[in-house]
DNA sequence: GCCGACTAACCGCGCGGTTAGTAAACCGAC
DNA sequence: GTCGGTTTACTAACCGCGCGGTTAGTCGGC
C-alpha cells in the first residue's frame, strides 16, 4: 500500500537518472556538472552519490536503459508487424516514443565516447546488435516485397540520425506532441522506404489526430520535489 | 609564385581548424583540450593562440565556415536546380559533401550550446534562415509538384538530423567514399519526398558509380606536417 | 636588429569526488 | 507507548587535478 523504503529510493534514483539525462541531452555530458543536476533538483552535490558512484554511471544508466527499451521495441515490433516494414516502422516508433516518456529523449549514442571502456564495450555491443537487427528487418522487408530495394546499411543510418535529432530540437511544451511526433515521423520512414509509397504525407504535424492519445500531454512533472521528501513510510514492516 | 607570410599563417590557421573541428566532431567541444589539439598538430598549446584568440573562437570559426558552406550551397542549389526538389536536394548534397571535404565533416549544431551569447544568437540567425531557406524549397516542390505534399518543418528536421548524424559514423579511410555517401543520401531523401518516388535503390553504396569523381578519395593529409614547417619564402617580396 | 613563431613554465578556477557530521526515521526491548 | 542504538538521507567543507589562458623568453628567417 504505502512505498517501502526501497521504493522510495528506486523513484528517487529514477527521477535523478531523468534530471540528468534531460541535462545531458541539453548541453552535453561533459558540458554538464554535477552541482547543476543537484541544484536543479534541489538538493546538494554530495546527495547524488547515495543514488550513483560517479558521474560516469549515471550516463551509463542512461545508455543501459534506452537500450533496454531498444530490445524491447524490437520485441514488440517483430510480434505485432505484418511484415518487414511493418515491424521496423513499429520498433522505431515505440523506441522514441518511449524514450520521449522515460527518460525526457535519451542520448541513445551521442557521447558513447565519454564512457569508460568497460561500459562503453558494453554499449558498443548491444547497440550493433540493435543496428543489425533493424538492418535484418529492412533486409526481411525488401524479400517479402514491403520496402524498397535499397542498402540497408545505410537506409538504418538515415532512420538513427533523424530520431536521435529529435533530443536536440523536440520540447514537450512545443506545437507537437509527442505522440503527434511519433506518428509523423513514422510516416515520413514508411514512405521513404515503403515499395508502395504514399501520395501524401500530413501538412501540418500538429493537427495530427492521433488514435489512443491522451492529447496534451502532462504538463511536465511541475511540481516535481521528489527528492528532498521526507515523511513516515507507515506500513513498510513487511513488503507493500 | 611562393606563399606570402600571410598566406602561410592562412594555410596554417585551416589546419588548426580543421584538427579541432575534428576532435570536436568526435569527442565533443567540452571534452577536448587544447592541449590534446595542439599535440596531435605537433606543438604545444600556446602555438594555437597566435591563430586564435581562445578555445571558443574555434568552435565558433567552425560554425562559422559551416554556415558559409551552407548559404554557398543554397545558391548553387538555386541557380541549378529545374524544381523544388531538385533544388532542395542539390542543396544538401553540396553542403554535405564540401563539409567532408573542408572541415573533415563538422559539427553544424551539435553543440550550438557551448558558444558564447553573442556567437551563439548570430549562429543561430544564421541556422534558422538556412531552415527557412530549406522549408521553402521544400513548399515550392509541393506547389510546383515535384515534392509530395507533407509538413515542410519535420521534412527538413528529418534531412538535417540524417545529414548531422553522418558526422558520428563517416570515417574517410571506411568502405564508401564521400561522392558515394553523398550521392546515396540525396537518392534516399529524392525518394522520401518525391512526388514520383523511385521504384529502386543502390543495394549497396559501396558500389556506386559516382559520375565526376577522383575515386580512392585522397588518402588524408598522411604526413600533416603544416605547423612547425619551416624554409624559406621566397619571392614573397611581392605578393605572388 | 627586428619581428613573427613557438616553447616552457606558470596561474587560478571549477570540476569530480571525499569526508565528517547532523537530523530524522526506523526497529526491537521492555 | 518510549527509549536507545542503528540506519538512511543529506549538507558543508574540503582536496587535488587538469583545464583554459598568460607570461617571459628563445630561435631563426628577413
Amino acid at each position: 500500500m504505502f512505498p517501502t523504503k526501497a521504493d522510495v529510493h528506486g523513484i528517487k534514483r529514477q527521477e535523478v537518472l531523468r534530471e540528468a539525462a534531460s541535462f545531458f541531452n541539453f548541453k552535453g555530458y561533459h558540458a554538464t556538472s554535477l552541482t547543476e543536476i543537484a541544484t536543479s533538483l534541489g538538493v546538494t552535490k554530495a546527495a547524488l552519490y547515495h543514488y550513483f558512484p560517479n558521474k560516469n554511471s549515471l550516463l551509463a544508466a542512461c545508455f543501459e536503459q534506452a537500450m533496454d527499451v531498444a530490445f524491447a521495441s524490437l520485441e514488440r515490433g517483430r510480434k505485432e508487424g505484418k511484415n518487414g516494414r511493418d515491424r521496423l516502422v513499429l520498433t522505431i516508433s515505440g523506441y522514441v516514443s518511449q524514450l520521449i516518456d522515460e527518460l525526457n529523449c535519451c542520448v541513445v549514442l551521442m557521447e558513447e565516447q565519454a564512457l569508460e571502456p568497460g561500459d562503453r564495450a558494453k554499449l558498443v555491443r548491444q547497440r550493433d546488435k540493435f543496428e543489425r537487427a533493424l538492418r535484418a528487418l529492412v533486409k526481411e522487408g525488401i524479400e517479402d516485397g514491403s520496402v524498397v530495394p535499397c542498402d540497408p546499411k545505410l537506409a538504418i543510418f538515415v532512420i538513427l540520425g533523424a530520431m536521435n535529432w529529435v533530443a536536440k530540437w523536440f520540447k514537450p511544451s512545443g506545437a507537437w506532441t509527442p505522440a503527434q511526433l511519433t506518428l509523423a515521423l513514422s510516416q515520413i520512414f514508411e514512405r521513404a522506404l515503403s515499395s508502395t509509397p504514399a501520395t501524401a504525407l500530413p501538412r501540418d504535424v500538429g493537427e495530427l489526430q492521433v488514435a489512443g492519445s491522451r492529447e496534451p500531454v502532462k504538463p511536465a512533472s511541475a511540481g516535481k520535489r521528489v527528492l528532498t521528501f521526507t515523511g513516515p513510510l507507515r506500513g513498510n514492516q513487511n513488503k507493500k
